[in-house]
DNA sequence: AGTATATGTTCCGCGTTTGGACAAATTCAT
DNA sequence: ATGAATTTGTCCAAACGCGGAACATATACT
């Protein structure tokens, strides 16, 4: 039951009842595809005569085309089938991070097209954008075959605007208010789209492909780094918050009197479990990014550690599995402040999950209210899948496919 | 930008956009009654063709009715006004609390009828919805000039799914999944819905007819009391969640090592900042609904609390100051985790506002990330607005101005 | 070759918005 | 008092899109 907002609505127009149709069409095509206009027709309840006018249409603006004559099952014709048309069309998803930066080229449905390629993030935002500028149009000039880009999605560690395309805040770059969509935009001459990394990650599972398990429901994404960034996706949608900063999940404290957190508070949720304070706690004494550490742990990374835990190292374990419990305890309070249908976990502690998954789960069943939220479904999410990057990609390839505004 | 979910998605119809103009119509005539349909016309920025049309259909339907003809201002004809029709109607809000029930009637507007009455709850649900229907009839009989009573709304202190009308679990009255819709409903021949308090409350401040405050963006609502509810309104709708717990915020820990809750975790919200928290602090021992007082303190109230720190007592200030900074470090995770553009708090501190109030707002600046965050909107809800029952009624009043779900 | 069946197109009816015209009602100026 | 100006509310034709059915096309089975 949703209230109209008196002061901001949509009167529909004689063209709505189109439009609506338009993009569910275009959506459950983008979902069913290889898809005939009859099975289309089907699926919306509609009558054919409606669905063909629908796919016209989306044919005469080419965001579909008409793939080969598929085999029919029984008698009758055969039917055309449909698909999006991200033929000669491309998109650049770039994931900023702290040490390192990434850069994918997909298509328009967020299939991989190239490899992931990487460069030294310089903490300079003008030499950065001079040299992503640099490279992306370089990356597109190899791959011509690959057609025009469509835009570049930008997933950025910090609190950003997209509205106004600046970065507020990115504590691990020492970024504050940095206008990076359109300076970039402007050297690529290819519109540029920002977002924050924690909400990239969530748009990338709601905007996938392959797996319809995001489709109804409330999700939470918990991306596990060097720190902890959360997307909240409510109603198909990422949850922005009046200055675009909800989900800071990382934030909320498992204990006000715990260890300090690189927010300047203390006992925050990411000061226990980010990949820092795993290693910290491993290593005794306090790693931070800005303290240099000594030479000999200088390279010691949290895949290290969780390798050393799986070979039986019973420090190791031990750390990994403090860190698995605290994660669990704050998994909880998203549990009971949300509810969501299902949480989403990235990061490198996911290649411990074997080892850690019912120290997590029983963590979280000791803070959730009901046995039902003790349940909550958790999905990992491998480094593989490249989330930011695909979240940042879903930036771009995602708009055409959104709901229209409506009442 | 929203996705369309693939698997749960309204086609539009030949009447989906005249369903989405009449509910926008209602809607302004709700907000801005009296109204011409010529000034309805403006604001829908429709012609007053469409306008008058949508104006006859709620006519005939009864939902507005045409008032007296209106002064005009300068030349030209006078307008007819209209209003929403809550004559004869009227709407029941009950609000079960641990230790009270309280009824309250107002019309389809929510503008309060007759007085709040009340009586001791009966924690056995068969006696108690007896003794509701009995007293619901009664008073129906009373006011006879009031008409015909449209539904009956029940708010409950405990996990509700108002779907199945069963409380599934409510701790202060030792409930668990009891169907207490359908036999009220039968028992006083009227529809019956039910919710959480937590979010009977967010809705209360979603339907509330004089402050438009609400209008845009998402807000929380804090009802502190014996217990701490929350409720959440995300784009004009209240978050339910997978299993309807959403909101939850109280079992969000500030310390996992903290005091013991009535949740059986230990350092949550509530621990810290409920009434029997407080009184603890002051007591020095551990107040319980269970366990019962010595005589001495048995009937010793926060109320009475709050008298004594007006009044001088340095102990009973210092116990609610030490809520008050609970209170605030508290809606710091509510603020990093959901960004929301205002904070309503409800409950019986709020009456020690102007006291607390600088200390709520340095803890609350002290946890959030941003200086924007911690300025966050708060707004006092006194215990007069009867929060409560304003939700209970907008159970049943405010289904008929919801938006259509559509696409 | 004929029949059954499925796909895709076309056409008309109906509901809704769009835009304009018109009558009714009211005030202001003469 | 009378006419002009202005505002409200109604009405009508046009444009647009869904609803439903008829029709042509294509394929498989008998």
């Amino acid at each position: 039951m949703r209230k109209i907002n008196p002061h901001d609505f949509k009167v529909a127009h004689r063209g709505t009842s189109r439009e609506i149709n338009r993009q569910i069409a275009l959506n459950l095509i983008r979902t069913h595809q290889p898809i005939s206009r009859a099975d289309l027709a089907r699926l919306m309840n509609v009558r054919r005569g409606v669905a063909s006018l629908l796919v016209s249409e989306l044919l005469s603006e080419s965001l579909i085309f008409e793939g080969a004559v598929g085999e029919s099952v029984g008698r009758g014709r055969r039917p055309t089938f449909l698909f999006i048309d991200s033929r000669q069309r491309c998109v650049v998803g770039v994931d900023i991070r702290a040490t390192r930066t990434y850069i994918l080229v997909t298509d328009l449905m967020g299939r991989q097209l190239g490899v992931v390629s990487s460069f030294q993030t310089n903490r300079n935002e003008d030499v950065l954008i001079q040299e992503l500028a640099r490279r992306v149009k370089q990356i597109l000039g190899d791959y011509k075959e690959i057609g025009a880009c469509e835009g570049v999605g930008v997933s950025v560690p910090g609190m950003v605007d997209p509205a106004s395309g600046r970065v507020l805040h990115a504590p691990t770059l020492a970024w504050h208010d940095v206008n990076l969509r359109d300076p970039l935009s402007v050297a690529l001459g290819i519109p540029v789209q920002i977002e924050n990394s924690g909400k990239a990650c969530a748009l990338a599972q709601l905007w996938a492909t392959r797996s319809d398990v995001v489709a109804s429901g409330n999700s939470v994404f918990v991306s596990v780094s060097d720190g902890v960034g959360t997307g909240i996706l409510v109603n198909g949608e990422v949850l922005r918050g009046r200055h675009n900063t909800a989900g800071e999940f990382g934030h909320v404290p498992l204990s006000i009197d715990g260890p300090k957190c690189s927010c300047g508070a203390t006992g925050c949720w990411e000061a226990y479990i980010s990949n820092l304070a795993t290693l910290s706690r491993y290593l005794g004494q306090n790693v931070s990014e800005q303290r240099p550490r000594d030479t000999e742990t200088a390279n010691f990374t949290i895949e290290d550690l969780i390798a050393r835990a799986r070979a039986g190292d019973a420090k190791a374990l031990a750390a990994i599995n403090s860190t698995a419990r605290y994660l669990g305890l704050g998994l909880a309070s998203i549990v009971n402040a949300l509810d969501p249908a299902r949480i989403f976990i990235g990061g490198e502690i996911t290649t411990a999950w074997s080892l850690i998954e019912p120290i997590v789960r029983s963590a979280l069943r000791e803070r959730t209210l009901t046995e039902f939220g003790g349940a909550t479904e958790i999905h990992v999410v491998p480094a593989e899948d490249h989330p930011r990057l695909r979240g940042a990609v879903a930036l771009v390839a995602a708009p055409a496919f959104a709901a229209p505004m409506v009442a």
